[in-house]
This record gives C-alpha cells, sequence and structure tokens, in this order.
RNA sequence: GCCGGCGUGGCGAAAUCGGUAAACGCGGAGACCUCGUAAUUCUCUGAGCGAAAGCUCUUGUGGGUUCGACUCCCACCGCCGGCACCA
C-alpha cells in the first residue's frame, strides 16, 4: 500500500493525500461548506461512504443532497433507521432486504404479527428517536465466520450470507444498536434523515418467491428538503385525486358490479363515447396505413388454443372450458377466447397467399376474456374483459423493419401527438428459454434495432426479456404526474406460423413461411382510456369529451333559443346538452364546472336579440367570448376535427 | 392466488368495552325564484305498505353466539394497499 496516494477531482485537479484519507477529508479541505453538505462520494464510479479509507489513486467526487445518487443513499439509510426502530420495538422481528426505491424505501420483518397503522405510528416516532441520537454508520469488513455469528438469528441473512461468493466483500453496518449485513453506502449518521414519512405496510414473499413465506413490508419516503417531501405527499395526494375509479364515478363514465362480476367494464354513456372516439380514431388511423379490419367470435372450440400453444401453458388464465349442450358430444368443448392470434392467422391461412400479398395486416379492435388472478384486478387498468386495438401483420422477412418502422410512427401520432403522452421505449431481446435458432432471431432482433435507430428513438435493453416466440418492443407510458403504464407493445413471431403451417408463394415459386407481429398500440382500450382519465383528470380534449357543449338559457325567456341552438349543434355532430332547469345561473354553470364539460353557451336576452352566444370555456373563469353561432359551430368543429388538445 | 385492512341509504359518511342504525353533508323531489357567469331560500328524502296514525323490513351474503349483533365467531362474495403474476 503506496503512503501516498493522488486523488483526481472532477474539475481535473489532482491532489496528493496520505493513503487511508477520507472523502470527507478531503471535502473538509476544499470547504466546510461542502463538508456539511456532503452524503457521500463518487470513488472510481461507485458510491462510498464518506468516511471509507481510500487507499489507491482514484478519481473522488463529492456528491452532496443535490445529486440523485445521494438520495439513494438517504433513503436506504432510512431503511436501516426503520430497521432499527422495528427492532426496539420488536425485538423478536427478523430482518429481510431494506432497499431504496423509486421515492422512498422499504424494509421486510419477519414478524409473529403483521403490522397495525398504530405500529406504524409507533415506529415512525421510534425512528425520528434513531435519527435524533445521531448514531454514526460505521463500515466493517468482516469473514464469513464473524458474519455468520453476528446474524445467528437472523436466519433470513444468514441465507442471503450463504449466496455470497468467497471473493465477494462481507460488510456490515451499523447504526447504534442496529447492525445489518449490507454492501452500502451509508449517510455519515442517522442524524441526516430528518424529512421521511412511513406510507404504509403490507405482505410481500420473502425474495420475491410467491412459494417462500410472506414477510411483512413497511414502506417509506424520504428526502433531504422538507419542501420535497411535502411536495411528493402532495404528488400522491393529487394522484389520488385523480384516480380514475373514483373520477368513472363521479363523471358517469363506467361502473364494476359484484353482480357481474370483477374485472368485468360496464360502460355507461359517457364512457362509452371516449370508447367511441377512441376505436374510431385509431380505426381511421389504421385505414390510411393498410390494414384490414377482421371480425372473429368470442368463443372458439378449445382444440385451436391446443393447436396454438396456449392451451395448457397458459390455462390458468383462460377461463374454464364450457361445453355447447345438448346436440353436440360431450367431447367438444369451447373455450372464451383470451388473444385474437389463432383467429387471425386462420384467417390468413384461409387462401394461398403470394409474395406479392405481403404483408397482410389484419386489425380487430375486439374483446378477449383473461382470467387474471384475482388480486391483480385494478379498475380498468387491469381487467378480465379487455378490449384490445389488436391487429397482426404478416410478412417476409425482409419487410419486418418497415412494418415496425411504421407501427412506430403509429405509436407516436396515437401517444405523442394525439394526447400529449411521454413514452419509454424497450427493446426486449431473446430469453433464455426460447423456442427457434440464434440465428433467426439475430434477424428479428436487428430488424426491431434498425427500425428504432431509424426513426431515432432512444431505448433501454431489456435483455433476455423477449417471449419465448420472439423479441418485442415495448412502450410504457408517462401520464401527467409521472407514473409510468404499458400501453402499446409489439412483438415478433415465428412460432404461431409455424405451428399453423402458414405459408407463402416466394418470387422462386416455392412456399415460404411468413412472419407474424403482433401490436397493440393503445394495449388495451380499457387500460388507455383508465390513463386518459388520469392523464386529463376528466377534463378531456373536445374531441373526446363526452359532453362537448352544455348550453345554459339565463332565463326561461331565452329556453326556447337555446333549445333550437342545442338542435342545431347536434344536427352538425356536437354532443351537447341543454340545461334549462330553474337553477339559478350560478348553479348551473358550476355544474357545467365540475362536470368538466369543455365549452358552456349561455344564453340571455342580449344574445337572442343579437342571434350570439356567450361562450365560457372550461377553467377560464369569467373570462368569455360573445361571438356569432356560426362562429362557434365552426370553432367546435375545428377543434374537434384537429383533434386539438387544448379548449381554446 | 398470498398477507393485511375494509364492506352501513343514490353518494361521502356518523354511530362499535354488544343497547333507539343512518347524525352531518352531497345528490334527488317539491315549492319559491326568472336570475348575466362556481352552490338563493324553505320543506321532504333508507326501503315497502298506508289517506293518516302507524306497521314491516334494512348495516355485502349465509350461518352461529346472545335477552339483544353494524359491533363478537365461522364460511363465502367483493373492494382497497402491497406481493407474486401479466403471451
Amino acid at each position: 500500500m503506496p503512503d501516498t496516494i493522488h486523488v483526481t477531482l472532477p474539475d481535473g485537479s489532482v491532489r496528493s493525500e496520505p493513503a487511508g484519507t477520507t472523502a470527507r477529508d478531503i471535502a473538509e479541505a476544499i470547504g466546510p461548506r461542502l463538508a456539511q453538505a456532503a452524503v457521500a462520494a463518487r470513488v472510481n464510479g461507485d458510491v462510498w461512504d464518506l468516511h471509507r479509507p481510500l487507499t489507491d489513486d482514484t478519481a473522488v467526487e463529492i456528491l452532496t443532497d443535490k445529486d440523485p445518487a445521494a438520495l439513494t443513499v438517504l433513503r436506504h439509510s432510512a431503511a436501516h433507521v426503520l430497521a432499527t426502530a422495528v427492532r426496539e420495538l420488536f425485538p423478536e422481528a427478523h430482518i429481510g432486504f431494506g432497499p431504496a426505491i423509486e421515492d422512498g424505501f422499504y424494509y421486510d420483518f419477519e414478524v409473529p404479527r403483521p403490522f397495525t397503522p398504530e405500529d406504524l405510528e409507533a415506529i415512525e416516532a421510534k425512528m425520528r428517536e434513531v435519527a435524533q441520537a445521531d448514531h454514526a454508520f460505521s463500515r466493517e469488513e468482516v469473514d464469513r465466520d464473524n458474519a455468520r455469528d453476528r446474524f445467528r438469528d437472523d436466519p433470513l441473512k444468514l441465507e442471503r450470507l450463504e449466496e455470497l461468493g468467497d471473493d465477494e466483500t462481507i460488510s456490515v453496518y451499523s447504526d447504534g444498536p442496529f447492525v445489518d449485513l449490507c454492501r452500502g453506502p451509508h449517510l455519515p449518521s442517522t442524524g441526516r434523515l430528518k424529512h421521511f414519512k412511513l406510507l404504509h405496510a403490507a405482505g410481500a414473499y420473502w425474495r420475491g418467491d410467491s412459494d417462500r413465506q410472506m414477510l411483512q413490508r413497511i414502506y417509506g419516503t424520504a428526502w433531504f428538503k422538507k419542501a420535497d417531501l411535502e411536495e411528493y405527499l402532495r404528488r400522491l395526494e393529487e394522484a389520488e385525486r385523480r384516480d380514475h375509479r373514483m373520477l368513472g364515478k363521479q363523471l358517469d363514465l363506467f361502473s364494476i358490479q359484484e353482480v357481474v362480476g370483477p374485472g368485468l367494464i360496464l360502460w355507461h354513456p359517457k364512457g362509452a363515447v371516449l370508447q367511441f372516439e377512441l376505436r374510431r380514431f385509431i380505426e381511421d388511423e389504421l385505414r390510411r396505413r393498410g390494414y384490414d379490419f377482421v371480425y372473429t367470435p368470442h368463443v372458439t372450440r378449445e382444440d385451436l388454443f391446443v393447436r396454438s400453444g396456449h392451451l395448457p401453458l397458459y390455462e390458468d388464465q383462460q377461463f374454464p372450458a364450457m361445453g355447447a349442450g345438448t346436440g353436440e358430444s360431450e367431447h367438444v368443448q369451447y373455450r372464451v377466447k383470451p388473444m385474437n392470434c389463432p383467429l387471425h392467422t386462420l384467417i390468413y391461412a384461409a387462401r394461398q397467399r403470394s409474395y406479392r400479398d405481403l404483408p397482410v395486416r389484419l386489425s380487430e379492435v375486439g374483446n378477449v376474456y383473461r382470467n387474471e388472478l384475482s388480486g391483480t384486478l385494478h379498475g380498468l387498468l387491469r381487467v378480465r374483459g379487455l378490449t384490445m386495438d389488436d391487429a397482426h401483420v404478416f410478412c417476409r422477412e425482409d419487410q419486418i423493419e418497415d412494418e415496425i418502422f411504421d407501427m412506430l410512427d403509429l405509436t407516436d401520432v396515437v401517444l405523442h401527438k394525439t394526447f400529449g403522452f411521454e413514452y419509454r421505449i424497450d427493446l426486449a431481446t431473446r430469453p433464455d428459454k426460447k423456442m427457434g435458432d440464434d440465428a433467426a432471431w439475430e434477424v428479428a432482433e436487428q430488424a426491431l434495432q434498425r427500425a428504432l435507430e431509424r426513426r431515432k428513438l432512444t431505448f433501454g435493453m431489456d435483455v433476455g426479456g423477449g417471449a419465448f416466440y420472439g423479441p418485442k418492443i415495448d412502450i410504457k407510458l408517462r401520464d401527467a404526474i409521472g407514473r409510468e403504464w404499458q400501453g402499446t407493445t409489439i412483438q415478433l413471431d415465428y412460432q404461431m406460423p409455424a405451428r399453423f403451417e402458414l405459408e407463402y408463394t416466394g418470387a422462386d415459386n416455392r412456399p415460404h413461411q411468413p412472419v407474424m407481429i403482433h401490436r397493440a398500440i393503445l394495449g388495451t382500450v380499457e387500460r388507455f382510456v383508465g390513463c386518459l382519465i388520469e392523464h386529463f383528470a376528466g377534463a378531456f380534449p373536445v374531441w373526446l369529451a363526452p359532453e362537448q357543449v352544455r348550453v345554459i338559457p339565463i332565463t326561461d325567456d331565452q329556453a326556447a333559443a337555446a333549445r333550437d341552438m342545442g338542435d342545431r349543434l347536434r344536427r352538425a355532430g356536437v354532443r351537447v346538452s341543454v340545461d334549462d332547469r330553474s337553477e339559478t345561473l350560478n348553479y348551473r354553470i358550476r355544474e357545467a364546472e365540475v362536470m368538466k364539460v369543455p365549452f358552456m353557451a349561455v344564453v340571455g336576452k342580449r344574445e337572442v336579440e343579437q342571434g350570439t352566444v356567450a361562450v365560457r370555456a372550461r377553467g377560464a373563469g369569467k373570462k368569455q367570448d360573445v361571438v356569432s353561432v356560426e362562429g362557434f359551430e365552426a370553432r367546435l368543429q375545428g377543434l374537434i376535427t384537429s383533434r386539438a388538445l387544448e379548449v381554446s
């Protein structure tokens, strides 16, 4: 070990320091304010504790609370403080894992009885004591026997310990009375943890394995600044305020009723408008891009899914078989379809195909039913009866890239240009358990990647995340408050064409097997509508709004004129209602605002005399435009046909 | 499916060491009002029968304990928060 080491700082300067110096020493040498703000250090790219000795020449960057990596350190330390508190209050608790996660942290405990909300309050109070005690986080490297001894009462830690390789450093961290097997890094001391809150407790399988025991997980959040914590809690409230299940009831869009069954949606008239407009929009777009529309039955003979390979592999997710009753053999069983692919495949195979016919693009916005586990269902976002904007493209290998290219274009038109969603793309490549040879996978993955690059899209690689039958592109959309939802999926498939012996006659007059691309742009209409409700907080753009205009006569004297205007707009294709109830004007204006109707068309004495209308836009307050009825109608038409996002 | 919590009018809910279910509010009906831009005021309003007095029923479903159950016990259904799953 050298006596002196050279430490390179981010500005390029190099300091000579005695070996064993720490990042904290360096920070102090640079300035007291930096030393105070320092949380951890990035050492040759890894994040280290401030007080961990530096023994070799290295690059060091002091991380302050401005750095996102520092937030991870804070939250991981918060998890340790949580465990410290739980151990104080529940000495019999065994500890599992306690990592930092997005926006917070959790820690898993094996306890004789689950935590109650009162427990959480007590634990949080105890955490504040631990933080105030300002215990130093100290790191220690130990050998395996030592570690076994320290964690002899914690079977979960011992299990983890045994998995560590012989060449791995075993480190333990302690803060006050609590010791944990942990790679770190951590805050200098628990006192740096100031702004945190425990959120809830829930069950979680040990190691994420549903065959293992269930532990009790406590979730919390932690931030460097009070304002950040408050902002985060506000964001949670905002998410709750936008919850599509609540808005769905309030705006009378849909319901899910026990007698119908969980995960099965009843679309009320106003919600049905959303589905209708979405469908019309996507189908118009598809027709322009050379798709053909097909319709297939909801129920088919079970044999079809045996042939496609879904049975018995995915039987768990299908509803059970049913017989046709009298007149047919009891051996003939039927199933409700969980996907459309086998049926579309049969349409492709129903006639001979030439290489000149390809690509064949079959689209069906239709219903499928999946027997999802009861615990997974969630409003419109996870359902059992789903409407997919499904399509299957059958093409030659040399056409894959162009097809994918167009699908990515369509995705952008729909998600971004039309709804304003930002989205994130993952390319998922061959998994360990796969069908087909590597050469074919290579061709397919290359084609997907080239299409993505040609569109100049940035994407993440999900290595090994593909389906067993082919690679895929998954697109997650980000809503107005930053949450991500799986939407678009584009999947290549070599298996289904093989199973159904699909063919086309090539230029060489010989049979060839086409490639099949499965894709859904919206994903499912249910989920997409759920996302839209939350994205717009129920205030839909005019073209989607279930009720686009509410005509409000000021007094009964204008009621007839108001109804005439309503009729006129309705004939022009506008979804309009007339509120001529004998409520006060204030009351009716308020109600239209609460229902998030884009336009209120107020008709008073002046307007009737002049053939005008006082247009009040949603959210615009008292600001109003008095325009001719023709002008208003033209403005509406413009907003509707352009599918404008804004009301004005 | 698993762990935990929860289930009361059309809706938000109130009432639990077992003792008059539905306070309060929203919504709805009626009356008044005819109004110029986000809640005018009053009456009624759990359901059924009745002219009324009143009677009967009702706390997810089915059982049980008890003089008495929204409250305690068992089973089931559903919802919520997670976990696992998600072709």
